[in-house]
RNA sequence: AGGGCUAUCGCCAAACGGUAAGGCAACGGACUCUGACUCCGUCAUUUCAAGGUUCGAAUCCUUGUAGCCCUGCCA
């Protein structure tokens, strides 16, 4: 069964490359840059999604492919919104994800002493002032987005006297809002970074890094050039909304005069269709109890998929295959799911489980006979080995591989018909019992030893093949199976704005399993024959039977044909 | 006088003036002790639209159209 092909390993298809590939090998040609620098910078004020992998493992990936560093650095300039927590969970996902900063860990907060002196230095070159309009005042002295801004009044300071506010805004003199630090650049620039942007604040907040040190902070396009040209970033690659950022971020770095600028590289960020990432909705997911906290497997962060049974492999999969490009678009889930089916394909153990039960009674197998049958865990790959299942008397089989009027190409389980027991015997349906509902209650069937599993047998072919368990000794467990949280028929989006719930996202369900399922760990993944890859949830499981996620279905090419 | 960016199959995405890669999905078929996997086949005479340049255009030019981003002392 295990159909290796050598010849489709040697096809090595050359990827071409994306265009930021394309940009560091023009830079590295023309002798730009020596060698290749990049940084993955958060900012420490939430948990980290799918899309944050994205920019995580291509930052990570450029470093790799070039021989080049990657940093680690939190952007924390704002100390209204960030926490130690958050720095915590943000290292914890990205080593999960296997990107290394080695001994590269950074805070922008550790460079709040060089940023000072860099904004001295443009208020020395006449670059910068200090200017006492209010934030509202800013706002409308600014312009809009078809006229042009005004001249701030504070802009005739001399540099001097700009010297001297500015300390003293750094010296704790003024209250939040009442001075701040700007860039002299272009009112008029059709390009609103243009107009003086501002580029420090006083803010008389407690940081998490620094502490009470500072009660001056600089703004992200002031601090973030900056923070790449200290580490010796070359390329500081960030999503398409900071495109107009860049003449401001190449302002900086040239009036700072920094010898080896970094160049900045925007790209698109990922979306997931049908897929909810923004903040807001999680947390109100959250808080209204319909997911059970930011890792609940049915949402797309990083230890939401950790904890459904993702393996970082299957990411790094899946954000190679959906490319990198400027166009804003949105992946197919089915692209996921594709990822971590092919990766578990040949890693994991394929095993019996039966989820919706019905009693199958081999009638003429002895009664209280168990027989430990041998079962490969995984055809495809020997190397798994194989385990022991018990068999007997009566069994659990799916309630979906009986039928009493089956339709055309139904190949399981009905009155005459023959199957074959997964890793057992070929059992024919002799009958049925239901109860006065017009429920199935008992299939009866009868074996035929000559058909045991391994021994050779060639005499008959049956055409499908049901996986079933034990009753005596199944282990009961409880299967969590989920669909998308959202109500893809509609949309992601009421028209009030609210999500569209699918109120069927998690079903529970009891099922039962082979009994060396017991033994599954917290994170370990199995195959469950026919129903899809579950993994141990790690919340969930600590005592007793396992609780296991459903991380992706099977594929399912079979269709019953429609009634009528 | 707003500016910037993007537009190629249902979904991602190559192609960089030489005659539309690939993957996902879908659909046929073969195989099968999982209706899975694997295998084999089908799936853009056409690249947002209309003009133009050229022997030749998805690629260059013109004019439109659509979508995204920008008027935080957020990042």
């Amino acid at each position: 069964m295990c159909k290796e092909n050598p010849a489709a390993e040697e096809k090595n298809e050359v990827v071409s490359k994306h265009f930021i590939e394309q940009i560091i090998d023009k830079d590295l040609a023309e002798g730009v840059y020596d060698t290749v620098h990049t940084r993955f910078p958060p900012e420490p004020n939430g948990y980290l999604h799918i899309g944050h992998a994205k920019s995580i493992l291509l930052n990570y990936g450029l470093a790799q492919e070039y021989g080049g560093k990657f940093n680690m650095r939190f952007d924390d300039t704002n100390p209204t919104k960030e926490k130690t927590e958050f720095v915590e969970s943000i290292m914890a996902d990205i080593k999960w994800l296997g990107a290394d900063w080695e001994d590269r860990l950074f805070f922008a907060s550790n460079y709040f002493g060089q940023m000072y002196e860099a904004a001295v230095k443009l208020i020395k070159k006449g670059k910068a002032y200090v200017s006492d309009l209010s934030a509202e005042q800013i706002r409308e002295y600014r312009g809009t987005l078809t006229e042009p801004g005004k001249e701030d009044p504070s802009s005739k300071r001399s540099i001097e006297e700009n010297l001297k506010l500015f300390e003293e805004m750094k010296n704790g003199v003024y209250a939040d809002g009442e001075k701040v630090l700007r860039a002299r650049i272009d009112m008029a620039s059709p390009n609103m970074n243009m107009r003086d942007p501002v580029i420090y604040r006083v803010a008389h907040m407690h940081h998490h890094n620094t502490g009470d040190a500072w009660c001056i902070y600089p703004m992200y396009d002031f601090a973030h050039p900056i923070e790449d040209a200290i580490e010796g970033i070359t390329h500081s690659i960030c999503t398409l909304e900071f495109e107009d950022h860049r003449p401001l971020y190449d302002w900086v770095v040239r009036e700072l005069e920094y010898p080896h600028p970094p160049k900045q590289i925007e790209f698109a960020k990922m979306y997931l269709t049908n897929v909810v990432t923004g903040k807001r909705y999680i947390k109100k997911l959250v808080e209204d109890g319909i997911v059970d906290g930011w890792d609940d497997p049915r949402l797309v962060s990083i230890a939401a998929l950790r904890r459904r049974g993702f393996t970082p492999e299957s990411i790094k999969m899946f954000v190679d295959l959906c490319g990198v490009s400027k166009s804003n678009s949105s992946v197919d889930y089915a692209m996921l799911e594709y990822c971590i089916r092919e990766d578990l394909k040949l890693k994991r153990s394929r095993v019996m489980a039966v989820i919706d039960p019905v009693k199958l009674v081999i009638d003429n197998y002895p009664e209280g006979q168990v027989e430990y049958l041998d079962a490969p865990n995984n055809l495809e790959n020997e190397a798994l080995g194989s385990r022991q299942v018990p068999f007997s008397r009566e069994l659990y089989i799916e309630r979906e591989d009986f039928m009493e009027e089956p339709p055309k190409k139904y190949f399981r389980l009905f009155p005459g018909n023959e199957v074959r027991l997964m890793n057992a015997y070929f059992v024919k349906c002799t009958g049925f019992e239901k109860d006065e509902n017009g429920n199935v209650t008992v299939v009866h069937a009868t074996y035929d030893p000559e058909t045991k599993s391994g021994s050779g047998f060639e005499g008959r072919k049956v055409k499908g093949t049901i996986h079933w368990v034990a009753c005596n000794t199944a282990l009961k467990a409880t299967v969590r199976l989920y669909e998308n949280i959202i109500d893809e028929e509609k949309g992601v989006y009421n028209e009030d704005g609210s999500l569209n719930l699918n109120p069927n996202s998690l079903t529970v369900k009891e099922a039962y399993l082979e009994p060396s399922l017991k033994e599954a760990k917290p994170y370990e993944s199995f195959q469950f024959v026919r129903q899809g890859y579950f993994c141990v949830d790690y919340k969930d499981s600590k005592e007793g039977a396992p609780v296991f996620n459903r991380i992706v279905s099977l594929k399912s090419s079979f269709k019953l044909p429609k009634k009528d």
